[in-house]
DNA sequence: TGAATTATATATCGATCACTACATAATATA
DNA sequence: TATATTATGTAGTGATCGATATATAATTCA
């Protein structure tokens, strides 16, 4: 019992039909809506009555469901990060080149947070988060760490890249620390993309400013 | 007195001195301290107890100043563009040709947004402010119009470059909404200049993922 | 059929939210 | 000094915050 703070996360017993009384809503489908609950209102802004609203679900069941609104919102980005994560990586991922990895990167991911994505909220939640962690430390872990996801795939591939000699290594300034270092010969041969990844986020940006569909 | 609402911003009468007792706290000084709170903690996790205690003042005092929480927010955030937007706007502002202004934006947000001035929060106060900003209309529609501030800005000075022809007026597609239609030509010649905005952007990250001094 | 177990519904809990009534203190004007 | 005016300090407003106690409903196991 108390060890249930170390469990990973879905701690939650009755995906199997259990003993007791069966819940008589869909957990999935509840954690969907508390995501992107918290994705348009941030963390502070969603109260518990917002939730069971939309949710649809009494406090109690809530939070028999997921322990606190802390650990609801710790499983919402979990959520967040496994369902709308392919929309920035995938392409990334089934890429042949990293070049057209990080392209796919780029593109993909001005696309999916400026509302190019059916009517999903704008703006990464992760980010969003971010703000008003002060003072929330165990929370503002958790989004920091989600945070470095996207650095720890990026510097991956890139490091696969020189690895595989898909662009040599160079000798720079020793004073670059190290993913500046490894990224800077990348960068350079991406310049084109660059480019249209600018422009297009500005388009984009354009639109939103506008009130224009995307 | 129903007129106060249209007044512009500043509704404060003791600038003068006048007939009853005079204010004990510096109105300024106040004004700064929340609006670094704001920074960092957002509007909805500030509370009027957090923004007392650091101004050290009691809450009737602060309702005597500054009319309420959301009147307070909006003289913060003009108190913050003008005392941290020259961090970003005065190289711009300074240049004499439109390249080095726009270099010199992309650099200066790059080193004022992720902790390079003195101790000042991370981030831009008002795109942080904008998570929230769901079902708090008036406020939002105040975030949104700060923000456009930097888009006009930018706009009118790639406009003055190309009336006073620093850079050549192109044909391109009529698809493209008026302001990519606008910065293209710029953007085009200022590829490099990109391509150190980014690295140096990432140069910083990787600081502050660190934890590292800026 | 009980007994055990789990979920739900109602009705809160104390704490904190933004905000203010009231009495008092400190100033200008008459 | 007397009066009007404004600010401050104390104490509190109703509302909402996150979270729960309690009783009841619904299920499995013996």
């Amino acid at each position: 019992m108390q060890k249930d703070g170390d469990m990973p996360l879905e701690s939650d017993k009755s995906s199997v039909r259990g003993r007791g009384r069966p819940r008589a809503f869909d957990r999935e489908a509840a954690l969907s809506c508390a995501t992107r609950l918290f994705w348009t209102k941030g963390y502070e802004a969603t109260s518990i009555a917002d939730l069971t609203d939309a949710m649809g679900i009494g406090a109690p069941s809530l939070y028999a469901a997921f322990r606190s609104k802390d650990a609801l919102f710790i499983e919402a980005v979990d959520h967040y990060q496994r369902t709308y994560g392919g929309l920035v990586w995938s392409g990334f991922e089934a890429a042949d080149t990293v070049r057209d990895a990080v392209q796919s990167l780029l593109l993909d991911s001005a696309t999916a947070l400026t509302g190019g994505v059916a009517d999903n909220p704008y703006g990464c939640m992760v980010t969003l988060s971010a703000a008003g962690s002060e003072g929330h430390p165990k929370l503002g872990e958790i989004v920091r760490a989600a945070r470095n996801i996207g650095f720890e795939r990026l510097e991956a591939r890139l490091q696969r890249a020189v690895a595989e000699g898909e662009f040599p290594r160079r000798r720079i300034s020793p004073r670059s620390p190290a993913l500046f270092r490894r990224c800077r010969p990348a960068c350079r041969s991406l310049l084109a993309m660059a480019s249209a990844r600018r422009n297009y986020v500005r388009w984009r940006m354009w639109r939103w400013r506008a009130g224009m569909p995307a």
